[in-house]
DNA sequence: CCCTGATTCGC
DNA sequence: GCGAATCAGG
C-alpha cells in the first residue's frame, strides 16, 4: 500500500480528529500503526499528548546554553488566555477527548468514525476533540456547515462529502434521541439484523471509502 | 499483558 | 520516504 493523497488525507483528518494510530491503520487497511505515526510525524503532525512524553524538562538545551554567558531569558511566555474555540450553545463539561473504551463490536461508519450498535450506547465520543489552541478558523465554504468542532452529543454526526475536501461538514440535524446520528442517518447506519446466509460483509473501505464521483 | 506515541535506522 | 523494531509511559 502507498500513501495515496486519499489517505494521507484520511489519516490527516482522523489523527486532527483523535483517532489513535491503531484506528487510523486498521481504517486505512494495509498499514501498521507504525506506519501510521512514522507517515504522521513525517507530514509534520506531531505533537499529542505522548504517553512517554508527559514532561520535556529543558535539559538538553541547557549544554547549550552553557557556552553563552549571557543567561537568556527564560521566556516567561504570556498566558495565551484559553479560547475556547467552539463557542457551544450551553456550559457543558468540557469536551474531553474521550476515547471510546475499546468497544466490543466496532465497525466504521461512512466517514470513518465509529459506530456504534444501539445495544451499546455510551457516551457519545467526540470524535473532534479541541485539543491544543487552535483557533478555529471556518473558512468561507464551510461556514454555516457544521464542522468537526461544532460537534456535541445532540447534532447529528453523519459526514457529509469527504475528509480533506474544503466543504467536508457533519450532518447537524438534530441527533435521534440516545444515538449519534439523527433519524433519517440512523436509518442508513443501522441495519436489521439480517440471516447469516444473506448478510453482506461489511464494506472494508474506510472513510467513505474511494471517491465516488 | 494490553494500550499509547516517539524515535531510530536499514532499506 | 517508508515502516519494523525498539523504547518507554500509562
Amino acid at each position: 500500500m502507498s500513501w495515496t493523497d486519499e489517505r494521507i488525507d484520511t489519516l490527516r483528518t482522523m489523527w486532527e480528529a483523535g483517532q489513535t494510530a491503531s484506528q487510523i491503520a486498521e481504517a486505512l487497511g494495509g498499514v501498521s500503526r507504525n506506519a501510521v505515526i512514522g507517515k504522521a510525524h513525517r507530514l509534520g503532525l506531531q505533537a499529542r499528548p505522548s504517553p512517554v512524553k508527559a514532561n520535556e524538562p529543558a535539559v538538553v538545551a541547557e549544554a547549550v546554553v552553557a557556552a553563552a554567558p549571557p543567561a537568556p531569558a527564560p521566556e516567561p511566555e504570556p498566558e495565551p488566555e484559553p479560547i475556547r474555540a467552539a463557542p457551544v450553545v450551553d456550559a457543558e463539561p468540557a469536551p474531553e477527548p474521550v476515547r471510546e473504551p475499546q468497544p466490543i463490536l466496532r465497525s466504521v461508519g461512512p466517514g470513518g468514525f465509529v459506530r456504534q450498535s444501539p445495544g451499546e450506547q455510551q457516551p457519545p465520543p467526540s470524535p473532534a476533540p479541541p485539543r491544543r489552541l487552535v483557533p478555529a478558523k471556518p473558512s468561507p465554504e464551510i461556514a454555516g456547515k457544521t464542522s468537526l468542532l461544532d460537534l456535541n452529543d445532540r447534532i447529528c454526526k453523519w459526514p457529509i462529502g469527504h475528509p480533506g475536501e474544503p466543504d467536508f461538514h457533519f450532518c447537524g440535524d438534530k441527533v435521534n434521541p440516545g444515538f449519534p446520528y439523527c433519524v433519517a442517518h440512523c436509518g442508513h447506519a443501522y441495519q436489521a439484523q439480517l440471516p447469516r446466509r444473506d448478510r453482506r460483509p461489511p464494506p472494508p473501505l474506510p472513510f467513505g471509502g474511494p471517491r465516488v464521483r
